[in-house]
Formats: C-alpha cells, structure tokens, sequence
DNA sequence: TTGAAAGCGCTAACAT
DNA sequence: ATGTTAGCGCTTTCAA
C-alpha cells in the first residue's frame, strides 16, 4: 500500500475543496464543465488513483462479493468462479474467492476474512453440514450453490442446486438400457450431493427391477486415496460390469487404477463432464452440469438480495445434461 | 456491507475507551490481563468483527497480495493460484486474483481493481508485451511468474520464471532418440515462453543435425481455435512423424482433432504436464512444470521486497521435468 | 495502565 | 456550482 497522491493533492493543485474533486471524479451533474474537465486531467497528470478501501468504509458498501468454493483444483469450481465473477463484473462487482479444501475449520476462517473485508454477499458452496450458518452469517446476504447448507436452516437461505437425483438416474438407465445388470456405485462423501445421487441411483435400479446390494456402494474418501482400489474392488472382487462414479474427482481415480483392467468389459458412468473424457479409449456416460447457469442464477439471486434484504428465500433447481459416449450410440 | 458492531459498542459495553478495546483486541502487552480478558469476552458476546477495510486504510497496509492470471480455466494457472494462496496464507496474507483473459485492456482494469483494493503487492503473468508496467505499476512491489515483462523494462523487476528451453529440448531430445526425422512444432501466441520453447526446438533439431522446416511450425490462436485444423496439416498434408504443442490448452486442441487419424504413426509431445495424459492410449512426452516452486518463490520474493524495496531485482529459472512417457521406456 | 484526540481517504449533508 | 464540516471504524501518538 504505497503512499498514493489522494484527493487531497489534486484539490491542492486545482485551487478546488476535496469535495469537488470527489464530485468531479464521480461525474457529478453538478459541478461546471470545465472545472469538472480541469480537475480530471489534473488527477489524470498527477497519476490519481481512488482509494476503493476509503471509499468503501464511506460509503458502507465495497461493491464486493466472497465466494467460498472446496477445492480449485476441480474444474467444476473453477468453471463456477469464472461464471460468477463474469456476471458480477458485469454487476460491476467484484468476486473475492477463497478454497476451504473441503475443511470446516478453513470455512470458518474464510467466511471471517470475508467479513473483515466488508463483502456485500457471499456465496457459498459449504465444505459441510454441521456450521452453524445463521450465527456465521447474520444478516448478510448468502447463496448456496451445489450444495445445500444443514437441513435444520435450509428454508433460510436461497439454492441454487443441481438435479442430483434425474441426472445420476439418466446416467445409471443408460448403462441399464446398454445392458449393465450389477452398477457399482463409488459415491462421494460430500453429504448433500451424495445423499442424492445415491437415491438417484436407487430409484433407477428399482425402476429396472434391479436389487440393490450393499457390497457394491462404496463412499470414497475426501481426499480421493482409497478411490482406485474400490474400483478394482467392485470391478473385480464383487464382479461389477458398470461403475458409477459420483463426480469428476472420483472418475479420475478410477482411471487411475483401470490401466491393468481389461476395460472393454465394463460400462462407466460419472456425474460431472469433463471434456477430455472425450479422449479416453473407453466412452464415460457423464450428467454435465449446467455451471454457467448455476453461476449467473447465483449472483442474480444474491445482488437481488443485497438490493431487498426481504425478498423470500427460494430453490432453484437445474436439470443436468446426460452425454451418452459413445455419441453416436444415442 | 451489513452495518455491524463496532469498537465503540464494545467499548460502551466495557466501560472503557475505543483505544483500550482495540489494544485488548490487538493483544498489546499494555493492557491489564483482566481488562483484556474482559473486553475480548464482551466482544465475543456482541459478536464483534473488526473491519479490515478501516484498519487497512489507518495502517496503510492491506495484507492483500493481488494475482493476475490470463486464464482462469487453465489448470497451470489454477494450480499456480493454489500455491500462491497457500504461501502467503501463511504468512498472513490473502491473495485477491483477476483474470484477463489475455486481454491487454482487462489486464489494465485488473490492475486499477488491485490499486484500489490497496493491495501490498502484485504478482503478474502478463497478458502481453505492449504494456507500460512502470507507470502502471508505479512504486508497488511486483514479482512476475511464467511470463517475462517486456524486455525494456525486464531489469526492473523480479522474475519467477521455467527454463522453457531446456524443457523443450528435453523433449525433443525424446522424441528424436525415439526415431522421430519430421517433428511439427505448434507454438502458442504468447510472446515470451513462445520465443523460447521454439528456441530449445530448434537448438535440439540443430543438436541431432535435423533442418528445421518454416513450413511445419504453426502458431495457434490465442483461443486455440485452429490447433486441430493446424494438427491436420501437419500430420496429414505436411507428412510429420511427430508433433510437438507448446502448452497444454495445445495439446488439447490437438487431440480434439486426432480420433480420425491413425495414432500409432506418430510421437506427440507437450509442454507442460497434465494428471490424465496418464489416461489416454497414445502416451504423450511432456516436460512438467515446478509449479509450487514458481509460486512459492514468487511470493517469497514479493514479500522480501515489500519488506525492503531496495532489494536488487532478479531472475529465477526453475528447470522443468520431463516425463518421458510411456514411462517403461526411460 | 488507560484515555483523549487526531487522522487515514473518502463522501454526503448542509451551507452558501 | 462550490466550500465547510462531520464522520465511516480503526490505530496511534501524546498525556495523564
């Protein structure tokens, strides 16, 4: 934070009060023309450049939103962010992101840096249901996006979520209709979105007039390690001909371990696109999710919110897209 | 910006002055032990936040760093954003990133956002050589990572940056053991790691006695939106046996066009490592970049010269690795 | 050990 | 159309 030339030295040099040159730099009507012009270029000359912090505590507004995202490594994150600090630019805001890694303590602390920085709003994809949301936040406007905040406080707060349940059921009727009889499942440990698509899962097995069975149902931990043997696991072990995995992550580390499978025999599905599936030997039968909208609904909601405090919470629901690889098989 | 509790409330509440609440806060070793047990319980109870913006601005220090990354959608850039925030989450900063695009013009607003966000000091992979970084930038502390700065202006600041030449020749070197004679090289647009990676192809070519050949080196888009096309020709009409993409958004572009051509024919190498390279059928020889080092470093050296701003400016070259797959053969 | 007062850079009443 | 003044929330002399 070098010391900077404030309006202070351009009101010096234009012989004006500071208060004109604030009116003058923020085009005020009511300052003439000409002095408006000449204090332009002098601050122009002098190298002027507003102090946004100043500004902010001011006038009690920072024009900035928090993002609170798990894990920006994954590329759904990362698409999400780029939506949403495309449409607040837009909004003329700006998105002030912090990675939690899937860590409540880290989500804690993030959401307080948010504070301390004054955000307008925050959004937030939770890294977990047991936070104590409504005392973290207190009035300030939040929207959850991806995953739902703990059911004991949903109804207070906007969502905007994925179909969790028709998109993972797409998935798993088209390994069905492909001929798959026993999917297993890796599924994630994210509670929200697991709970879904594991009864995604469930009601196309029973819509197929498959038995479900445990021993195929596996839950993958948070960092991913144990993913590729669960794979060889199911695949081999428990005899599986498809696998199901809950997201992009998951997938990965099932591609980890099938190099030494004989892939041919078995069908893959996955929640979440990626686009270099399109690449891989073996086609992925994925739900792309739809991250833009997921993005631009979630900033509209919450600037909404920021402009009537009152506005009654809502749920937005968003279909995701079945990619049935191999395309042409559709 | 909710309006919230503040020093002077605590201090009502206390029965003390705002100055003894902020030493308490601040834990000065001034304040009595009780007085400050006491403060810092009522504060707690009143669930007091301390507003950065307002200390920034008295301290003249926002312990903000500001990051500005031309492609947020890159995983090079993601992963180097994620050490960058790690190294200076641990030394008490947080990390503010915009991404330009690589829009000269959003650069240029990405840097007016960080001055008036106060930052302490910028850590840039420029968008392009044409800018005026010393009037941009002024007195503030800048360390720039991947990208060199224009070269009339390059003495001037720290550079965190990959020996793209050694790592390209790394991989030539590869390709050439392994029988390649025709060897295309797609190059990206941006100026500084392009110069030098078409540099280390041609002193490999020019180590093994191979004619370099105008006709088979390409340039792609910044968008990549010719790279399959390009890959084509090379392959196809230009009768290469192998192919060499500058960076990894390249390399993607050129697998999006190779599903219709026989594979096996012809050795591919990249600059720039990617986890599922590991996952597709024909292997891919990469050289991969030290990326946590780049971040590590880079805001190692932002903060040594935000501590002390006559530090001599100075070049890092960090050698990159080569994966030289399929891995069995090395 | 604590308080009073000034001021960081800016904007918004309220003058004139 | 412009100036004066106060104050956003905080820290930091200087005094007591």
């Amino acid at each position: 934070m070098s010391t900077n030339i404030t309006i202070k030295d351009v009101a010096k040099q234009a012989g004006v009060s500071e208060a004109t040159v604030s009116r003058a730099l923020n085009n005020s009507p009511q300052v003439k023309r000409d002095t408006r012009q000449k204090i332009q270029n002098i601050a122009r000359n002098l190298g002027y450049r507003p102090n946004g912090l100043a500004r902010s505590i001011r006038v009690q507004k920072s024009h900035t939103l928090g993002m609170i995202i798990p894990d920006i490594l994954n590329g759904f994150f990362t698409q999400l962010s780029r939506a949403i600090e495309d449409v607040a630019g837009q909004a003329g805001y700006d998105v002030l992101i912090v990675n939690t890694d899937e860590h409540l303590d880290k989500e804690a602390k993030a959401i307080n840096l948010m504070f301390e920085k004054q955000v307008d709003g925050l959004i937030i994809t939770s890294a977990g249901a047991s936070t104590d949301y409504p005392r973290m936040l207190g009035t300030t406007p939040a929207v959850f996006v991806d995953r739902m905040p703990p059911a004991n406080v949903v109804s207070q707060y906007d969502r905007v979520l994925v179909d969790n349940v028709q998109g993972t059921q797409d998935i798993i009727n088209c390994l069905i209709n492909r001929g798959a009889q026993r999917i297993g499942i890796i599924n994630s440990a994210v509670s929200t979105t697991a709970t879904e698509r594991l009864r995604g899962y469930h009601q196309a097995l029973a819509a197929a007039h498959l038995t479900p069975d445990p021993a195929i149902e596996a839950t993958a931990r948070t960092d991913g390690s144990n993913v590729p043997q669960m794979a060889r696991q199911l695949l081999v072990n428990q005899k599986c001909d498809a696998l199901f995995a809950a997201d992009n992550t998951i997938m990965t580390g099932v591609l980890r371990k099938l190099p030494d499978l004989d892939l041919s025999a078995f069908q893959l599905g996955a929640f979440d696109d990626n686009d270099w599936f399109n690449f891989l030997p073996q086609p992925i039968v994925t739900a792309k999710q739809p991250i833009a909208d997921l993005g631009r609904i979630a900033v509209e909601r919450l600037l909404a919110r920021i402009d009537d405090d009152q506005l009654p919470t809502q749920e937005f629901r968003l279909a995701a897209t079945i990619i049935p690889r191999p395309m042409s098989d559709q």
